[in-house]
RNA sequence: GGCGGUAUAGCCAAGUGGUAAGGCAGAGGUCUGCAAAACCUUCAUCACCGGUUCAAAUCCGGUUACCGCCUCCA
């Protein structure tokens, strides 16, 4: 059993989807005016990995994550750079899918665009002024959030309570024009020549929150199951898109929503994000550093936990990472020559750890139990490896195992694949200098393996390389 | 002011009543010609004060510090 904690309860709940086997998630997909950010790839790992658990466990995942392509910092940033709003946005959706590509993340099922889908919203918009949620001023259209009564519910906000302007990002102009200060734009007429749609109402363009209550129940239908996001989202932006689409269907919007928490940096721990300029873009990190090593320190700590990020945390995520590895390279390693019987003890501890891999992760995703069994694992296959006696049939269950947990989070686990002639050479002539107990020149020669970026490693089975990976 | 979240070893971190998981780093050891990789051993009384209980990191009250949201944000 899955248990989710749902925001909308604040507890943990049996997770039962709406059609078995089946999962529909909605994530908010990030605006696609630059390149983002290790706090965004944190919710997105984030998700990712919780799809991936589902998928583990058996699901069919139906995931959505939308880009929002047009809004005032796409055209304030398309004028800047003397480019238009679409080519803007198709830079960086390009930009975005080669860095989630990078961080292994599996394709969205669907990736909708706000501006392919203008009809539907003008539509939802149009049904909102039908039923008296909305109403039109001078060209933009505003929801009267108090009308919808359960407002505030996710959140957990009173409306009466929240504090004007303690965001320091209310517009004064915008405010006189709303009947009501909490009221929230729907569509933003145009101002001068920016790009515009044509709506009833007037020209212009959609307001940030309709368009995830249009593509995620145009894609998922009116009630789905999981809507995610970044726990920032929950107030206003998840809040107003239940009032759109409950008001508008009159049933239920996400069953479940869910919320990642923040990256942090800084010695106080600050939140990282494009507005307080602290951000460290996946684009250039992943120049520096292996993209795995990111991944892996993102998506092993539970979601809804902060995640500091450090150059300790990126290096204590690089050795546990290689410490994974190995044992997959080791065990791997011993598939040569394995003529043993099947070790019924090791079966025994191997199934045991996928239950326990089960019990940790069904209890919300806890990411960090979930990889404890996988160290687990890897000790219990590096114990194995050392065995003189293996099983081939057997090693390939352990390894097949470990790599399916290990996929959970991203990790991909592989056998090491050496093509180098002129390396293999020198290890074969290192070899024949420590047969003949010639330790100077073997030693000579693994200094010189050394100076190239190769690790050698003797074992019982014979000498091995790898690269080392910075 | 309102709502919420954190505080556990040098670092990351699990743990919602029964006597502190796991990883990194460190120390010692095994294996090795020496290494590497791996394995074994070792390393905390849980921010503070008070209370409930046979028993609390875990429950209650209070204090302190830090973080987030309150119409840009993952």
């Amino acid at each position: 059993m899955i248990k989710i904690y749902n925001t909308m309860s604040r507890t943990k709940e049996t997770f039962k989807p709406l059609v078995d086997h089946k999962v529909s998630m909605y994530v908010c997909g990030p605006t696609v005016y630059n390149y983002i950010h290790i706090g965004n790839a944190r919710s997105i790992i984030a998700f990712d990995t919780i799809r991936r658990y589902f998928e583990y466990r058996g699901f069919e995942v139906k995931f959505v994550s939308n880009f929002t392509d047009v809004d005032d910092k796409m055209i304030n940033s398309a004028r800047e750079q003397g480019i238009t709003v679409p080519e803007l946005a198709d830079r960086y959706i390009g930009a975005f899918k080669e860095d989630v590509q990078a961080v292994n993340v599996e394709p969205a099922t669907l990736n909708p665009r706000a501006t392919e889908n203008i009809d539907d919203i003008i539509a939802f918009i149009a049904d909102l002024m039908d039923k008296g949620f909305a109403y039109a001023v001078d060209g933009d259209v505003y929801y009267r959030a108090r009308k919808f009564s359960k407002y505030g519910a996710l959140s957990h906000q009173n409306i009466d309570e929240l504090e004007q302007g303690a965001s320091q990002h209310v517009d004064d102009e915008e405010t006189a024009r709303k009947e009501d200060p909490i009221d929230f734009a729907l569509w933003k007429a145009a101002k001068g020549d920016e790009i515009a749609w044509k709506a009833p109402w007037g020209i212009g363009r959609p307001g940030w929150h309709i368009e995830c209550s249009v593509m995620s129940t145009k894609y998922l239908g009116d009630t789905f199951d999981i809507h995610g996001g970044g726990e920032d989202l929950q107030f206003p932006h998840h809040e107003n898109e239940i009032a759109q689409s409950e008001a508008k269907t009159g049933k239920q919007f996400a069953r479940y929503w869910m919320h990642n928490g923040f990256v942090t940096v800084g010695d106080d721990n600050e939140k990282m994000s494009k507005s307080l300029g602290n951000f460290v873009t996946v684009h250039d990190l992943v120049q520096k550093i292996n993209p795995q090593v990111l991944r892996f320190l993102m998506s092993t700590t539970q979601y809804r936990r902060p995640i500091q990020y450090t150059q300790a945390s990126l290096q204590d995520a690089k050795n546990n990472l290689e410490k994974l590895q190995n044992a997959f390279i080791n065990l791997n390693y011993r598939l040569q020559g394995a003529q043993g019987a099947a070790d019924a003890t090791v079966a025994e501890q191997a199934a045991q750890l996928e239950t326990d891999f089960i019990t940790a992760m069904d209890d919300d995703f806890n990411a960090q139990n979930g990889i404890t069994v996988v160290y687990e694992f890897a000790r219990l296959i590096n114990v194995y490896s050392e065995k003189t006696a293996v099983n081939a049939e057997q090693i390939n269950q352990l390894l097949t195992s470990y790599a399916k947990m290990a996929a959970v989070f991203g990790i991909e686990l592989k056998q090491i694949e050496n093509d180098d002639a002129e390396i293999d050479e020198l290890v074969k002539q290192r070899d024949q200098a420590r047969a003949d107990r010639d330790f100077e020149t073997s030693d000579r020669l693994r200094n010189q393996l050394k100076e190239m970026g190769v690790i050698l490693e003797d074992t019982p089975q014979g000498t091995r390389w790898r690269k080392k990976d910075e």
